[in-house]
DNA sequence: ATAATATGTTAGATGCATCTAATATTTTAA
DNA sequence: TTAAAATATTAGATGCATCTAACATATTAT
């Protein structure tokens, strides 16, 4: 096993070359919040080790081994989060933070337990797919709510943003996953869209916000 | 907070230091298993951090700062075990290594929630007290086994060691916290103790093991 | 009291993870 | 198509945590 930060950098890589199979040292160096020459190194290091296939000045690509541990990690991460949400009885927005410890927990013991208690669950509680302990991931083409057109009724069914700011947002609107919503209104101007809620409310988000949740229709 | 690895060793510090009030850095060095040079250097850099007095060549003592962080450690350690075991169904003998993890959490409500889960336990699995949220732990005077005369009855009440090889060899001997037992016989050949359990059964003890089992008369 | 042994410290090196400053390459714009 | 801007790499330094080898101090045994 890796070290807490090679970890984290296998979830960056992971998670920002997702869209294109490839990332670039600049967007790690912005997300982890280092340097360009702190991700150039750790690439290299990263490199001998077989997790990621690293040419100079070229897009950044996971190998399978290197998916395989990112997966891993992220298993344990939504299994975490659900956990502190379902038999710990914390907010579906004070979890991540805690997630992001608990991820790097070493103890299949540990891991086992929870998944047994939660019955083998198959979404955290941001609606995002729990990898299998083999480490195969459900991912289905998913529509966000910008690109609905007005009068169409559909299912929230997952958020792409676990912060505490984010979902503390949510929560003040009264959004939940699994809720039902009706588009009312798309405003062409700035991208704001206002939704009809089951709760008889009109709900107003920006079209930073409403990108960032998706739907079933 | 300081690092993972400067809280294990205010940990090793306050253990060792019980006793006698100071530790060396031999005794450290043994405990965490690294090499003289190492403690050193770490003892001189938590020295200047007033986390531990020390002048060369002399003992090494936790100051009020180093014994607070170590009681905030303890305290996580032992609620993180006590909840492994009430919560999620583990076994006594598998909970340490998992909390000697969970310890390193840095989360407030992680741990205010555990505790009130909980009901603000006083004790964790293996009967050792569970400081408070100030850091007061509650240490009364214990007796061993080793000390008990033939024919006193005692209950078990802690075990001072919580290895899963010792915790498994207890448990293939039956042995709990709580239980009931009667010293049938104290060999001074090799000071091994018979007891006799509330199961009927009779019960062999070498010395090695009696004496890390604390009970009540 | 001196020698032998045990214990502790210093010096200097290594790997990890990071940084700044300098340099190189690639992309984009004039 | 050259110049400017954006990206990426290298060189060299730092702090943490560790090591080995050499030296120093304290304890104990003769
Ligand atoms: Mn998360
Ligand atoms: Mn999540
Ligand atoms: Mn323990
Ligand atoms: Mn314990």
């Amino acid at each position: 096993m890796g070290s807490l930060t090679e970890e984290n950098y296998i979830k960056s890589v992971y998670a920002l070359s997702q869209a294109t199979g490839e990332v670039y040292v600049s967007e790690l160096a912005k997300k982890l919040d280092v340097k360009l020459p702190s991700v150039n190194s750790m690439m290299k290091r990263m490199a001998t080790k077989k997790l990621v296939a690293y040419a100079p000045y070229k897009g950044i690509k996971l190998t399978e081994k290197g998916k395989k541990e990112a997966l891993a990690i992220i298993r344990k991460h939504r299994l975490a989060e659900l956990f502190l949400v379902k038999v710990m009885g914390l907010g579906w927005e004070e979890v991540h933070d805690i997630a992001e410890q608990l991820e790097h927990v070493n103890s299949s013991r540990f891991y086992e337990r929870i998944d047994e208690l939660l019955n083998n669950p198959k979404f955290d509680p941001h609606g995002e797919p729990i990898p299998d302990s083999n480490g195969k991931i459900h991912t289905k083409k998913r529509t966000s709510l910008i690109d609905l057109a007005e009068g169409l009724t559909a299912t929230i069914t997952a958020v792409t943003e676990d912060e505490k700011s984010f979902l503390d947002h949510l929560n003040a609107k009264g959004l939940q996953i699994g809720d039902v919503v009706i588009i009312k209104k798309r405003e062409l101007f700035d991208g704001s869209i206002t939704l009809q809620h089951k709760s008889k409310k009109e709900i107003l988000l920006t079209h930073q916000v409403a990108e960032r949740i998706w739907v079933e229709v």
